[in-house]
RNA sequence: GGGCGCUUAGCUCAGUUGGUUCAGAGCACUUGGUUUACACCCAAGGGGUCAGGGGUUCGAAUCCCUUAGCGCCCACCA
């Protein structure tokens, strides 16, 4: 019984994951094999399947399954993040939506919320992964928040604070007034907005002109505490010493000196505002300035605002532009577009802002990470151009802002035990708080219940830095037999855009932890873009419903849709189109299947020549071929893998393997070619299962009702054996007989129902697949001769072996010779530029023999084939 | 402002240490074909001064300098 005429990518496809699943192919768990281990890259728990997943985990599946057939003990390590703040932001949202306001609810109530939303969504992404067909050991399916998860890092951070690498300090912070908690200078985006440099004067104590300042923030003058000039300024060298009067606050702030000001900017003169900016912060330690905090943490002004108190900055920014124009000290606003710092998440617009916050000291942490990937190469990034990227980030390394304002997240361990900021206590638990409490401050009297906890939680990289190592347990139980098998990992597939937040700091805990790597390879994906190459978002609403893309095109084709042109490290400019093109690769094996399929059989046949020396050939073609994509799946380069198997599948075995056994209509197949082919085939799915496993599955399991074998998805990857190229290259020696005379059909303007004869002038001895010829001969209309005497007509010349077919006046003469004539002049041409450099006295001492031999043989094989010409052109 | 990278066919991209007829692939396009696996097909074809300029070399898409355009990262001059 045949299989059906068309390929139902989504039957197939559920079937055959449940029997993947229920068979538990995915599960791992250690044994004498070699480990090949990968820890996906956890996706936000709350987020939905985007493109930039689908390539990513396709990668990561195509790497992990040919691992599996490989032999390898194959591990893929599931999971989640609980992304503290894009969750925390979602959450909020949703309860405003409800008319809830995080700010009257408890902690408890609003984690109690914000786990209802995880319950309810945390499940989605990874359900769509499965529909990709990712290969993962679904067992072992972790979330940065599960408990035991959670243990590893607070372990961590007591670990590092006892070791002296966590501290306290306050600083300059980048503030996100609508989430009010800080961010990681990596999570503000910079944005060149439009706006205005206003320029205000400032009376000056005894001095009848003011001061001009120019500034962009003009409601930040009430934390003036100082103007700043440059000391070699002439033009304000009177000023020195003096005191300025701020407008509206009427407050008498110094004049300082500093050469940080630019002369040449603005006006010359700068008004310094350190709670407000980096650089005033450092110009107000540097003087012992006063700083002045002017806003309350949801960047409404506080009492030092004045009558502008509980306004909103850019209102105040508006309205006192105004009064200062009022006052008559808006001397000038003039356009100035500049770039603003808004936050990754929620667009607000970042205010920088001092405050308390837990930092961790990178400099000393990071150095076995600069080495592991910049000199050692334990790890490998690919591709390297990446390195520059991360010599440049590790080597100016800051210290890590780990403390987050909000509630979602692993709170930090840190335990006071008076109102004193400095009496505090770290530990993993209350319990053992207490005891450090008893013995610091011994007073044996503080209870459990007089201990308050920062309120603060962890940066979510926190967590996720200690993922490949906290799956297998490695933190808590560091000699365990998981992460002892398991570890390091083989390869981690992710986006350059986390290179530092992530894979850099992965490393680094990877050498505190492990003393050794996390993992050997880091392959960075480009960015999925559009076909205008714009990156794919919701607000651009430019990227495609991942789930309806395999739902039109079926997993097989999407995975390979996506594959098709994403060198690593590349963007990728996606459109559909490259989908349609995997599912008609997917109809074509299909088709290919269903011919060898159909076929009767005939045992007792005996086996032609042409079957034999063809199957014989695309075997040697096959094990080439092989060789081939094992190296370009050993480089990482798994598009070139793809199209090397995509070639070999519908070229060589579609187009010529099967063409030329293929037997004519009604006629039966000979039980050894069969048999043989059916062989070829399995080999065929066996290479594209990583990349397409669901239909080669079901196709592997179809032939397997005639021979008995394993699930593909565990079968053995071929094995290489050598290969004769004489065979391979003799073979395409007859290919290039039959596309000559296909060609020269083509040209003389002969139809192909008209018979035409062909004849070989030479020895058919050397007459390559002689058989093949003969066949393809009759599909297209040949009648085949050898050694004719005759020697008219047109010709072309093979490997050395001339070709003639007689015309009996069919063409213009008169064109045919201009045609030659033009061949002729071009190759002479050639010739000549060939000859040229082989009287080239220093090329012919310079170059190497196998270039120069090869040089030779150019000129050689020119001078053979205008000879050939020069036959036909008199023949004529 | 500092750093890194890119520019090759209509489109998306390969091109490894400078050297095979090196100027490629896929798609698209054009032409021709198809009752006998597949029009999600078969066959053939056109198409590029390798961004511009200069240099090194017997030889440059490849190495060096330079100009232009684009992208990314870092810094953040009020």
């Amino acid at each position: 019984m045949s299989i059906s005429s068309k390929f139902e990518a989504a039957t197939v496809e559920k079937k055959w994951y449940d029997y993947w699943l229920s068979n538990k192919y995915f599960a791992s768990t250690p044994d004498k094999r070699p480990s090949y281990s990968i820890v996906i890259p956890p996706p936000n728990v709350t987020g939905v399947l985007h493109m930039g997943h689908m390539l990513n985990v396709s990668l990561q599946d195509i790497l992990i399954r040919r691992a599996r057939m490989q032999g390898f003990n194959a591990c893929w390590v599931p999971g989640t993040d609980h992304a503290s703040i894009a969750t925390e932001a979602k959450v909020v949202a949703r309860l405003k939506k409800q008319g809830i306001d995080k700010n009257d609810l408890t902690r408890e109530e609003f984690l109690e919320h914000a786990w209802n939303w995880t319950e309810e969504y945390g499940g989605v992404i990874l359900k769509q992964l499965q529909k990709l067909g990712a290969s993962c050991d679904w067992d072992r399916t972790k979330f940065t928040l599960d408990a035991e998860m959670s243990e590893s890092v607070i372990q961590v951070f007591v670990d590092l604070f006892k070791k002296g690498m966590i501290y306290r300090g306050y600083r300059m912070v980048n503030w996100d007034p609508e989430a009010q908690t800080t961010l990681s200078d990596e999570e503000v985006i910079y944005e060149e907005k439009a706006g205005f440099l206003y320029h205000v004067a400032y009376e000056v104590e005894g001095v009848e002109n003011p001061l001009i300042v120019a500034t962009t923030r003009p409601e930040t003058i009430f934390g003036d505490t100082a103007i700043c000039i440059h000391p070699e300024d002439e033009r304000f060298e009177h000023l020195k010493g003096k005191k300025a009067k701020v407008p509206i606050a009427n407050r008498w702030i110094p004049i300082i000196e500093d050469d940080y000001v630019e002369i040449e900017f603005g006006t010359g003169c700068l008004k310094v505002t350190p709670a407000h900016d980096v650089n005033d912060k450092a110009l107000g330690e540097k003087h012992g300035l006063e700083i002045i905090d002017i806003f309350n943490p949801d960047a409404t002004l506080n009492a030092q605002g004045l009558h502008y108190e509980a306004m909103d900055r850019f209102e105040v920014r508006k309205s006192i532009s105004k009064e200062l124009e009022d006052l008559g000290v808006l001397v000038k606003k003039e356009d100035y577009p500049h770039k603003v710092g808004t936050s990754e998440r929620t667009k607000a617009v970042i205010e920088p802002r001092l405050s308390d916050q837990w930092y961790l000291k990178m400099e000393e942490l990071a150095k076995p990470a600069i080495k592991a990937v910049l000199e050692s190469d334990d790890v490998t990034l690919v591709p390297d151009k990446f390195k520059n990227t991360y010599r440049h980030w590790m080597e100016n390394i800051r210290d890590w802002n780990i403390s987050r304002q909000l509630w979602w997240g692993q709170q930090i361990p840190v335990y006071y035990y008076s109102n004193n900021p400095d009496d505090f206590v770290v530990a993993t638990s209350i319990d053992k708080a207490l005891e450090m409490v008893h013995l610091k401050s011994g007073n044996k009297n503080l209870k459990a219940s007089d201990l308050r906890q920062d309120d603060d939680v962890l940066d979510t990289w926190f967590s996720s830095w200690l993922w490949p190592i906290s799956v297998f347990d490695g933190i808590r139980n560091p000699d365990n037999e998981e992460i002892n098998y398991y570890y390091p990992t083989k390869d981690l597939v992710t986006g350059p855009d986390i290179l530092f937040f992530w894979v850099a700091r992965m490393i680094i805990s990877s050498y505190e932890y492990r003393k050794e790597k996390p993992f050997s390879k880091v392959y960075l994906t480009g960015l999925v873009r559009d076909k205008q190459g714009r990156k794919m978002s919701k607000q651009l609403g430019n990227s495609p419903d991942a789930i309806k893309l395999i739902e039109d095109f079926g997993a097989d084709a999407v995975r390979i849709g996506l594959l098709f042109s994403s060198a690593a490290g590349n963007d990728l400019l996606f459109d559909e189109s490259l989908c349609q093109q995997g599912k008609s690769f997917a109809n074509k094996i299909w088709n290919a299947y269903r011919l060898i399929d159909g076929w009767e059989v005939d045992e007792n046949k005996s086996q032609s020549i042409v079957n034999s020396e063809s199957l014989q050939w695309y075997d040697h073609k096959f094990h080439q071929t092989l060789e081939t994509i094992n190296d370009h799946f050993d480089k990482y380069r798994l598009s070139d893998a793809l199209m090397t198997s995509y070639k070999l599948i519908w070229d060589d075995f579609c187009s010529w393997l099967l063409e030329a056994i293929k037997p004519s209509y009604g006629d039966p197949i000979d039980g050894k070619t069969l048999k043989e082919i059916r062989s070829l085939f399995e080999q065929n799915l066996k290479l594209l299962h990583p990349f397409m496993p669901f239909i080669t599955e079901e196709l592997w399991h179809d032939m397997d009702k005639r021979s008995q074998n394993e699930a593909l998805v565990i079968s053995k990857w071929p094995i290489f054996k050598s290969f004769n190229v004489e065979i391979i290259n003799r073979f395409y020696a007859a290919k290039a007989v039959i596309g000559g005379i296909r060609n020269f059909r083509k040209e003389k303007q002969i139809g192909f129902k008209e018979k035409l004869a062909l004849q070989v002038i030479g020895s058919s001895a050397e007459i390559p697949f002689e058989s093949l010829i003969q066949k393809m001969g009759q599909l297209i209309s040949i009648d085949y001769l050898k050694s004719s005497p005759e020697k008219q007509g047109g010709a072309f010349r093979v490997n050395g072996l001339e070709f003639f077919i007689p015309l009996e006046g069919k063409i213009d003469i008169e064109k045919e010779r201009q045609k030659i004539d033009k061949e002729l002049k071009y190759l002479n041409g050639f010739l000549l530029s060939i000859q040229k450099k082989l009287a080239n006295e220093r090329f012919v001492s310079n170059a190497p023999e196998q270039v120069l031999a090869n040089e030779r043989k150019k000129e050689a094989d020119a001078l053979k084939k205008i000879e050939v010409l020069q036959k036909s052109l008199a023949a004529l």
